[in-house]
RNA sequence: GGGCGGAUAGCUCAGUGGUAGAGCGCCUCCUUUACACGGAGGACGUCGGGGGUUCGAUACCCUCUCCGCCUACCA
């Protein structure tokens, strides 16, 4: 392999071109190839298949990501990395998109027909789909196995009729007319999770007179005046004495032939609130429905699909409903009916699909019953069978899966599996297998396919056993359902995590994953959603190769953004993106504690990765360089070392090596990732290279060739611990290093496990010292502002024997790492002096001037050492505490006590010295 | 209204019953032979307020305030 010579001098982000696969056969035996042709049998392929889809949303680098470390960990492990990745799932947001394309070219779908808008449909979603395969890949996905299908293949399509046919037999599945929200624009029903809550919004509580029959008049209050058309009662409440006359009288509509019985509803009615008295309207809202059922109301419907007003509104019949609003106020108040407003801040359902008012209405739609589903779901997770990842989310699961209301799974719309059911002239219902040629009941062939279809969630939730065969048992039904782990953001817990719980125990008999992994949903870096309406997102692609503003801007546009997201993207990255390289961004989102909901990506952060991985790049040439021309080869193995720099690192790496681990057994890649940046930063290339340097220059030979067997040995196992992390850079290093039986490639390689005996404490106890001596001679120097190029005079005090031989063996390293030169004893003649670690080092000041500054900063340094004698002495002068507290806590600050006092002592006498 | 979460350095966030951590930002010095995408040094926190438990609380319990998210409802 090419040395270190034909390494560029600073890291190149782009190198993620150079890609290498991993392959493996029936032994599950791992082999590795850079070369994309190679199809040694039986050849996996590494990307999942061209034809999935989804949002284009950096939330899928991350998952992906996430999972794409897993499965390199598991590989590296010598598990079978068989994987069931997530799948993206084949519906709204494409008919979201779709939707709102037609809406800005001024059509709707029906402007379109059937056809033609499917064909779009399709369109866009092999487009989304390639989009997202080429993000996977630029992020080094590199899965063993995936199983992504789109939900809208026809085997799936036979599997989804299997489930409802199955589920109608059963009873869980029925027909039954009630009160829905209705999307007047896409004219569809909606389920709950579809309707979204705008808060606070301003709206006027209006208030009108009904005449009764018997005279008077009744006052009622209402945010929606044209309901009135719909009322076919008024409620009072049984205890309200201003009205309880009026039980069981009429009103009389001021505009239509109708009579309004006036009942008692003590459920509804909240005699503080308003006027006491409420309008019910049964057939467009959910409470006057439960009242209206309660007391044998009439339930009048007076919109249209298209949200206008219907035939039985009169005169006001083919307004729009919120014209219709404004009629009919003018109109009461012609007849004089008018009682006054107020304003009134309300929450208003809108549409996550077309952003219009929700309409309730009633209407005949296709429901499951969640209850029995969702039991055993809960059982499952209580049991432990499922875990939920992290654990603050099973509260949630809980709450939502006790309190589950049906669902209804019916849906208005042209894209989706289409619900096997039949009606024949008498409106008998069929549902079937096989495609019915005439009615079972009655025997009629004019029969008429239900046009509705399938909520898009329905066949999602089939997804862990549909995609593998079934209903089918096949073999890979039989190998991979239960899945291991589910990783997905914690958005879709309810629309699809907790679905695929339901159907999988109903179908399969037991829950089809072992844990359910929640990320954190992605966000700008003020923690704003991501939409490409504010044009705030961020594409991977762009932050991985680079972009212009102008190509953001272009991409922006396309997309829909609005001027104020063109601006927002103008001011945010007046210089575009450089290009940080899939490594970086892999690294920035595995760097966020998966506990958090928020993931505020900033691209400072993808810039101090990046940064990173150019430390690891020019700290690997240093060591390659190093190693040219002599015999030092990695083996896998820790090579013997007697040196204490040598040894500290070995023990150090180890330490490093167990936290990765730890992280990637527990799903914390957070923890591993910072485990291993601060080996490599602050340990490896802040202390180890440099002390590295006068060992292999210091005229040692066996010295010099410990070092160079450690140096190889550390660097090959660090680059196999950040693989899975980084993949790219590792590898393209890790290729380069002189190695003998450690495997063709990084991700193929075995990952670095943690061995106990390799610890090695007084190394680290002693390094402690030798830090803390450096440290302190340079602080010493640039207390004294002395330039790095002009030596300095050091006398290095141990406060016992072991320090003292330390100081005398590192006095050569110490020396070099301060420029200085280096002798031990007590201090004599005018120095300034600083302490750690039970560690003094006295600085020659001979030659410089003495300055009030010296007097200063070791006052300050006194200070804060009383400071933290007194705490501690006083921490110990209490009887409680040296009673109470454990033993080793009480040691621990004894010795704290005794080396501060040592301290005060010498900056006491340093600062005598100063002042005489 | 109910549920869940959060409040820690200028910003974004980790964390722990034993005298506070990271990244970015800030200040000073340095182009030293791996790296200026760098090095050395430095400043900065009554860990949201108030109670309690404890020898000891930022951490555990209670309470208040503020902020998110989810959910229900508002004639």
């Amino acid at each position: 392999m090419p040395p270190a010579a034909d390494m560029p001098k600073a890291y190149d982000p782009t190198l993620s071109e150079r890609k290498w696969y991993a392959y493996w056969d029936e032994h599950g035996f791992f082999g590795a190839s850079n070369d994309p042709q190679d199809k040694r049998p039986p050849y996996v392929i590494p990307m999942p298949p061209p034809n999935i889809t989804g949002t284009l949303h950096i939330g899928h680098a991350c998952r992906t990501t996430f999972e794409d470390v897993l499965i390199r960990y598991h590989r590296m492990r010598g598990f079978n990395a068989l994987w069931t990745p997530g799948t993206d799932h084949a519906g709204i947001s494409a008919q979201v998109v779709v939707e709102r394309q037609l809406k800005a070219e001024g059509l709707t779908r029906h402007d379109l027909g059937r056809e033609k808008f499917l064909e779009r449909m399709w369109d866009w979603r092999r487009q989304s789909g390639d989009r997202i395969l080429e993000q996977k890949r630029t992020l080094g996905a590199s899965a063993d196995w995936t199983r992504t299908k789109f939900t809208m293949d026809p085997e799936m399509s036979a599997a989804v009729r299997e489930v409802f046919v199955r589920l109608y037999e059963e009873g869980l599945i029925y027909r039954a007319t009630r009160l829905v929200n209705w999307d007047v624009a896409t004219q569809t029903v909606l389920s709950d999770l579809e309707v979204l809550t705008e808060e606070n919004v301003e709206g006027e509580l209006y208030e009108f007179a009904y005449p009764l029959e018997d005279g008077g008049e009744l006052v009622v209050a209402t945010t929606r005046p044209e309901t009135m058309l719909g009322d076919t009662g008024i409620a009072i409440h049984p205890e309200d004495a201003r009205y309880s006359h009026l039980h069981g009288k009429f009103a009389k509509h001021p505009f239509l032939d109708r009579r309004i019985p006036i009942v008692l509803d003590a459920e509804l009615v909240d005699i503080e609130l308003g006027t006491g008295a409420v309008k019910l309207t049964p057939a467009h809202d959910f409470n006057d429905f439960a009242s209206g059922k309660r007391h044998g109301l009439e339930e009048i419907s007076i919109f249209t699909l298209d949200g206008k007003m219907n035939e039985l509104t009169g005169e006001f019949k083919g307004l729009d409903r919120f014209v219709a609003r404004k009629a009919v106020k003018k109109k009461l108040a012609e007849l004089g009916l008018e009682r006054g407003s107020k304003k009134h801040l309300m929450t208003l359902p809108k549409s996550e699909r077309s952003g219009t008012v929700v309409e309730p209405i009633i209407s005949t739609q296709w429901f499951m019953k969640m209850e029995p589903l969702a039991k055993p779901a809960i059982e499952a997770v209580e049991s432990g069978a499922t875990q939920i990842l992290p654990e603050d989310w099973t509260k949630t699961y809980y709450h939502w899966m006790r309190n589950i209301q049906d669902w209804c799974i019916s849906r208005q719309l042209w894209w989706g599996h289409n619900i096997p059911s039949w009606y024949c002239a008498n409106e008998h219902c069929i549902v079937q297998r096989e495609d019915p040629t005439k009615c079972p009941q009655c025997g009629d062939t004019q029969l008429r396919a239900d046009n509705d279809v399938l909520d898009t969630w329905f066949s999602s939730g089939l997804w862990p056993f549909t995609t593998l065969g079934w209903p089918e048992n096949t073999l890979d039904l039989q190998k991979f359902y239960p899945a291991a782990d589910m990783e997905t953001g914690y958005d879709i817990l309810f629309f699809w995590v907790a679905r695929m719980m339901m159907m999988g125990i109903h179908f399969m008999g037991k829950p089809p994953f072992k844990r359910v992994l929640l990320g954190g949903m992605v966000t700008d870096e003020n923690g704003d959603k991501m939409s490409k309406v504010k044009g705030n997102v961020l594409d991977p692609l762009d932050v991985i190769q680079g972009a212009t503003l102008e190509q953001l801007l272009e991409k922006a546009r396309k997309a829909g953004a609005s001027e104020g997201g063109l601006k927002y993207l103008q001011k945010t990255y007046p210089e575009g993106f450089i290009a940080y390289g899939a490594d970086a961004l892999r690294y920035t989102l595995l760097s966020y504690s998966p506990q958090s909901r928020r993931i505020a990506l900033s691209v400072k952060r993808i810039e101090g990765y990046r940064n990173f991985c150019n430390k690891l790049w020019n700290a690997s040439r240093y060591a390659l360089g190093v190693l040219e021309g002599s015999d030092a080869v990695a083996r896998g193995e820790r090579p013997v070392a007697k040196l204490l720099i040598n040894r500290w690192i070995l023990s150090r790496l180890d330490n490093a090596i167990t936290t990765a681990n730890q992280g990637l057994e527990s799903y914390r890649l957070d923890d591993s990732s910072l485990a291993l940046y601060h080996f490599v930063w602050n340990e490896l290339c802040d202390w180890y290279l440099e002390l590295t340097k006068p060992l292999l220059n210091g005229g040692d030979a066996e010295a010099a060739r410990e070092t160079r067997a450690v140096l190889v040995h550390v660097l090959e196992t660090v680059l196999r611990a950040l693989h899975p992390m980084i993949p790219f850079i590792t590898e393209e290093i890790w290729q380069r290093i002189p190695k003998q039986g450690v495997g063709e490639a990084c991700i193929v390689a075995s990952y670095p496990q943690p061995d106990p005996q390799l610890r090695d404490e007084l190394a680290e106890r002693e390094m402690t010292w030798l830090t803390a001596a450096i440290s302190s001679a340079r602080g010493l120097r640039a207390a004294k502002d002395i330039a790095p190029k002009v030596p300095i005079k050091l006398t290095l005090e141990g406060d016992d024997d072991a320090r003292r031989a330390l100081l005398k063996a590192e006095a050569n390293a110490i020396a070099t790492l301060c420029n200085a030169t280096v002798q031990l004893g007590g201090p004599t003649g005018d120095v300034a002096t600083a302490t750690a670690e039970g560690v003094a080092v006295h600085m020659s000041l001979e030659g410089l001037i003495d300055t009030d500054k010296e007097k200063e900063r070791v006052t300050r340094e006194l200070a804060k050492v009383e400071k933290d004698l007194t705490l501690l002495e006083k921490k110990l002068g209490n009887e409680s505490f040296v009673a109470r507290a454990p033993a080793e806590v009480i040691a621990k600050d004894r010795a704290r006590v005794a080396e501060l006092t040592t301290a005060r002592g010498k900056l006491q006498d340093a600062l005598t010295k100063l002042a005489g």
